[in-house]
DNA sequence: GATTGTGAAGAGCTTCACAGCT
DNA sequence: AGCTGTGAAGCTCTTCACAATC
């Protein structure tokens, strides 16, 4: 019974990257881990990863730390990674068909069904093992596999109305590539990544840290 | 005399998104925006908006709004975007390639000076007019260049030694695509791009809103 | 009438620090 | 001695609400 609604985004998105540890730290066949070693790994002050684990319900052991295989299975869970999800991808442009062939997806419990796109020269090809399908089939395939996830990858001009559509097919999560932000119900996730919002961040981030040292221009 | 260093990382996060909005509304001639439209388009409180857009001073106009292109032009110089950025690629797998073809960001000011790969297959292609070169020639191509920025597309097990050999060179900035977080100098700026953490956080989001209304399991 | 700029209140997140367990 | 769990303090970000401006 752990309370899965409690828990704020910031955590939410900690608890992704304490679950990229303990996948690495299971190879290692470690044991078990401390807050602080598993603060040291994530950037995350040891207080702080504490507070965000202590939601299932003391899992730690005091003078030893969390058994690294117990806590794996129940961040998988209370992230909603126990099961595997299905999901379609509409666009297969160069990105599209860069996360078509993206291994960690599958690793991590993610599994592509169908992958859309209006372009003719590249319906019918197969990537990754996924025959591409005209944008007419979309409509079907998701009521057919009662999909709830979907990842946008098409140009930004297209998106708002390719979003729209899903949504109305039935997806209830949208993983959004396109520079645009989407307008939808409000209870449809959208999750955007913006790789000119991330460079930017990144402009601003080098300039906050030499304006300290006096600009190098 | 905008300070800089007072914008909080939220702050400029919007900031980001502002200036989406405002690329789209230069285009349709739209001399002015209030507050409010802002905010709408970007999912953002009005009084936020107008608190993010105070450290220029005052530059909107009570009973108007804002001039589009004062403050297109004023968020263009806080966020360092009001010069070209000089940018070089490290692994031109599927991602690495996707990127090089990124129409956005040449719009934006980003401009790629380097594209660097281990596999001898790739190496000498050209890839959006850009010739992929071996890892041996990128410590003096970053000399030479000045560049200041790279982009990390390289399996999660060859990360962390890229990073360190861009900071050796000189880079300052890394957006990082790797899923791997890196431990560098803190005056080296990092962002990281995570597919599978943006995947689990649209999980969660959906878990979150299907919790209220009874699982859907 | 519409909209800005902003002090003050409110909400949320992080860090501290320490009792308590092993 | 080492480490967890947590109340309380501290800090940051957001929202409210309204005087001031056009």
């Amino acid at each position: 019974m752990p309370n899965t609604e409690r828990i704020s985004k910031p955590t939410s998105q900690r608890m992704s990257l304490y679950l990229r540890v303990l996948n690495a730290q299971l190879e290692l066949d470690r044991v078990s881990i401390s807050s602080k070693e598993l603060g040291a790994q994530t950037g995350v002050k040891d207080a702080q990863v504490r507070k965000d684990l202590a939601c299932f319900g003391s899992l730690g052991t005091p003078g030893v730390g969390y058994l690294t295989r117990d806590l794996h299975h129940q961040l998988r869970r209370i992230l909603g990674m126990d099961k595997s999800w299905n999901a379609v991808l509409v666009g297969v442009g160069n990105i599209g068909r860069a996360l078509l062939a993206y291994p960690k997806f599958r690793n991590e419990g993610f599994n592509f069904v169908g992958a859309f796109d209006l372009d003719k020269k590249t319906i019918g090809n197969k990537i990754a093992g996924l025959q591409i399908q005209p944008m007419t089939a979309l409509a079907n395939s998701i009521r057919h596999s009662r999909v709830k996830l979907a990842l946008i990858a098409v140009p930004p001009n297209a998106a708002v109305a390719v979003a729209q559509f899903l949504v109305d097919g039935g997806i209830r999560g949208i993983l959004n590539f396109a520079p645009i932000r989407l307008h939808l119900r409000d209870d449809i996730a959208v999750v955007n990544v913006d790789f000119t919002d991330a460079l930017e961040q990144l402009v601003f981030k080098i300039r906050l840290s030499t304006t300290d040292v006096k600009g190098t221009k």
